[in-house]
DNA sequence: CAGTATCCCCATAGATACTG
DNA sequence: CAGTATCTATGGGGATACTG
């Protein structure tokens, strides 16, 4: 076996507990499913099986250069969370099909808004990466000249002393 | 400079746009958003400048853990996304103010959502990890068991062999 | 088919030291 | 105070080989 996260989750650290913020505990719930979600596959495997469920090779096919033991872990993941359900059909060659649980339906339904923000302000966002960027090329540019202008100074003040 | 996801961000990779999901493509904004607030320090941010604008060690005080390199990165990352803006006031010592943008303020608006998700599913998660561990934990007795039985066989073939 | 087991890389977090 | 610069270490994740 590989990990786990460990048996001892307990409701995160409960240091000052009422003037605290969920956002504040460390390694609480909400961390533990961003994690899950915000890893490289997760919500891929999620959003598909949303659909329909499907199987091993299915999976892998669909998504996109994710490994076998990668797809193998983030389902393990899932399923451990409840998210993802396994049934191994008793067959040769095996079979076995991954669906997505209630659980997880309601949580694919909760990302979506998160989705649905990101495509309202992608523009707002771009728009701002490429003012900070020009800001900050500006300042390099800025401090360059600086740098130029003290050099020259540098090489008038020898000059004048030879 | 240390990196920036790049200029070239374009609208994620458009091979059969109309096919995929948001969540097949790679690097789409979905993704950075995901990746942004996922990461260890954003969050806490996010959440704590949503009550009030904070100066930088105000911010590194309140968040247990950071180191000054991660939460200049942090803060780097949502101002150039637009979620946080940064003033600086020309003073000795000099003071630079965080805040939360209003783009900002929708974000974290946004991703309470799923903090609440997460609250009200917290207890089937924990139930779900609970069962699986057992599940697990069955399986390897019973293979230890199996892998226990075949070697008591083996020792009397040769026993019986001799 | 649906995995497990290994090895390896490299991106990123964290610690430490220095600076306008 | 509010950073930057540099180094090291951890672990997520890819490639490959083997198996029930």
């Amino acid at each position: 076996m590989e990990d786990g996260t460990s048996m001892s989750l307990g409701h995160c650290g409960d240091t000052d507990y009422d003037v605290l913020q969920w956002d504040q505990r460390e390694d609480c719930e909400v961390r533990q499913i961003l994690d899950r979600i915000a890893d490289k596959w997760s919500l891929q495997v999620i959003a598909l099986l949303d659909r329909r469920s499907l199987r091993f090779t299915e999976l892998r096919r669909m998504i996109d250069g994710v490994s076998q033991r990668m797809l193998t872990r983030t389902l393990r993941h899932l399923e451990r969370d409840g998210l993802v359900s396994r049934t191994v059909h008793a067959t040769v060659p095996p079979r076995v099909d991954y669906a997505l649980t209630p659980l997880g339906g309601t949580l694919h339904a909760t990302i979506r808004a998160l989705v649905t923000w990101t495509e309202e302000h992608q523009s707002e966002i771009a728009t701002a990466r490429a003012a900070y960027d020009v800001r900050v090329a500006a300042e390099q540019e800025e401090a360059a000249a600086e740098a130029a202008g003290r050099d020259a100074v540098a090489r008038l003040v020898l000059a004048v002393r030879r």
